[in-house]
DNA sequence: GGTGAAAATTTCGAAGG
DNA sequence: CCTTCGAAATTTTCACC
């Protein structure tokens, strides 16, 4: 898809506040509504806009404990990465997960209320498959978190 | 805050789209739209819900390249993890950013162009301030990503 | 804490340069 | 590709259970 200049900007305004009118971020990209609400039309029918979503706080859900997991796997056979994304895939504690390059095969950030519910998480997931080894990381305090992609 | 099932039901399905009409949202949670409305309007207001955004394909923008980076520092001093953290979460690039628990201090997914990108990004990083040792992970492939947060 | 309906906004499409 | 205009839908408020 082609993108201009325009685009980027109801971009990067849809991904600060996805809630604004469409007259709104017209305005703010200088464009009356019409306009502005077809570019949004077409970027969300593109993919490139893929979801509107509510960002919920962690912390006042009960979901006080992140764990960065490093994974290293001895199978790298495509039945086994299949079966591996699949059941990782399907546990909602995994927010982000990535096959990786290097010493690392794969790396996840896992959200869960405490360390009794990370236990259960990493049991769940050694049970699941046969992993060669899974270092565990354990965050302290979030410094920083957005959604909000570095449009080029 | 005191939450119900009800409230949970809410933030589950605006976790999953936010574009929904209240009375949309309503109707699934078992509720017309004036006390749904209400409840999303009180959730917001305490902060549970933070914003609404929309979440932007990264490789349709020309975002191919996610690297997770591990920072390990010799200064542990409050000034110093202040001008750190003021400097790494001004950059764009950066996603997340967590003070850790154990060996790594640091953690970070930074989101570039290419690998040139990563390349100033990591210059411009190591410039700032003073590193004992930095570890660059890059990702092959994305398996999952997700912002719907599991609430217990 | 909930209902239902009126008032205020917003969305979305038509007509036209 | 943009503008203006207006009907349809949605959000938000209000009176009342």
């Amino acid at each position: 898809m082609r993108m201009d200049a325009i685009d980027r900007k109801i971009l990067a305004v849809l991904q600060e506040d996805a809630a604004l009118s469409v007259a709104e971020i017209g305005s703010r990209v200088g464009l009356s509504s019409t306009p502005c609400w077809k570019r949004i039309q077409k970027l969300e029918s593109e993919g490139v806009i893929q979801r509107r979503v509510a960002i919920v706080d962690q912390d006042k859900v009960g979901l006080g404990v992140t764990v960065f997991v490093s994974v290293e796997t001895g199978d790298h056979s495509g039945d086994w990465l299949k079966k591996f994304a699949a059941v990782i895939g399907a546990m909602p504690e995994v927010q982000e997960f990535y096959r990786m390059a290097g010493d690392v095969d794969y790396m996840l950030r896992v959200v869960v209320p405490d360390i009794a519910g990370y236990d259960a998480f990493y049991k769940r997931m050694i049970e699941a498959v046969p992993l060669k080894n899974v270092t565990s990381r354990f965050a302290m305090e979030k410094i920083k978190s957005t959604t909000a992609l570095p449009i080029p």
